[in-house]
DNA sequence: AAGAGGCACAACCGCCCCGAT
DNA sequence: GATCGGGGCGGTTGTGCCTCT
């Protein structure tokens, strides 16, 4: 028998999203809660499918979301993890906060796969790229899985212990579905917060989006597209004069959401700067992440550029595993 | 200046897993 | 134990933008 789709064809909208439709999904996010996703198009009254909402939440609006602009150590991180886990996307994600699967995916696809390629045909010429990648002598590759299970062994310990934590000090302040907190915000910091965060995501995308606008769309045209506006905005925030647009949009959104300044939008300086008290949509961006949780993933991180700084010579042979 | 081709990325599709009943 | 449904995941597609000729 053939499973019948998510959600009806007809009156279902698909392509980009607007704005409009963002904050109407992230409104009712606000409110709610992640989760319990069939309901979100019948309560808010979008016109997307559950699960088009889940994956909008998810890979964009969610906070503390970095994107675009992925640094040497995040590719040597990929390109290990790949070699290691193979195309298991969000396992990779996890070691990579703040990135979605789907953002490595497409930065796999588009652009690593083809870089370590290059590399594999023009390896013959050895050191074509440096000393970045090279072959020598093979990797013990059983050793380093061993290595990377330990770690992850530790990860989940710690993750368990920090929940059970959460258990004993969490009440029943707490809204259904995953969410959790791990200090206890006042509702008023909970709430403010959450917008903030949330509106930032959206307001980084409108602004993007008012950039591209003078293009020809218009306010209630569906045609425009919010692609891009992550990567530009994280490296124009910082120092940007505000024109009147932008203004216009962060007063519209102050309004909006209550948040005081969406000028200091980085993602990084965002997750820095809540790190320490979780609100419910930054421990729901990684559910599993606990205080310990990062301080172990940290440690592998560490673990991985320090083993990527005395094995990179051997990262091509893992590679061409995979190929 | 215009068209072709490539690139980047958001979003969709279909399968699978797992918890609830 | 079987069935159902929600959600997660990976593969793929569609589309706008950019660069080259």
């Amino acid at each position: 028998m053939v499973r019948p789709p998510c959600c009806d064809k007809e009156g279902v909208k698909k392509g980009p999203w607007t704005p409009e439709e963002d904050i109407i999904l992230v409104s009712y996010i606000q409110e709610h809660g992640p989760g319990n996703w069939k309901a979100v198009p019948t309560n808010t009254g979008l016109l997307r499918c559950s699960k088009s909402c889940r994956l909008r939440w998810t890979n964009y609006l969610r906070p503390g979301i970095k994107r675009g602009n992925f640094t040497d150590q995040e590719e040597k991180m990929i390109i290990h993890l790949q070699a290691l886990l193979g195309n298991r996307w969000a396992a990779i994600a996890a070691y990579l906060p703040q990135r979605t699967d789907n953002d490595i995916k497409n930065y796999w696809n588009t652009y690593l796969k083809k870089k370590l390629k290059k590399l594999e045909t023009s390896n013959c010429s050895e050191s074509s790229l440096g000393n970045e990648f090279s072959v020598s002598q093979p990797i013990a590759r059983g050793q380093w899985e061993r290595r990377l299970q330990t770690n992850i062994d530790m990860a989940k310990k710690a993750l368990s212990e920090a929940l059970s934590q959460d258990k004993s000090t969490f009440n029943e302040g707490r809204a259904k579905g995953s969410i959790h907190v791990e200090s206890k915000p006042t509702a008023t910091q909970t709430q403010s917060f959450c917008y903030a965060s949330s509106a930032d995501n959206i307001a980084r995308l409108l602004k993007g989006w008012m950039k591209n606008k003078p293009k020809g769309s218009h306010s209630n045209n569906n045609s425009y597209v919010t692609q891009n506006s992550f990567a530009c905005d994280n490296a124009s925030s910082e120092g940007r004069a505000k024109g009147s647009i932008s203004f216009e949009i962060d007063e519209t959104f102050e309004s909006l959401f209550g948040y005081e300044s969406l000028e200091s939008s980085n993602s990084d300086q965002f997750s820095q700067s809540v790190s320490p008290e979780v609100t419910i949509f930054q421990d729901e961006s990684k559910p599993e992440i606990g205080d310990n949780e990062i301080m172990h993933f940290s440690m592998l991180e560490k673990w991985l550029l320090d083993d990527s700084a005395c094995q990179e010579k051997n990262s091509l042979s893992e590679i061409n595993y995979i190929f």
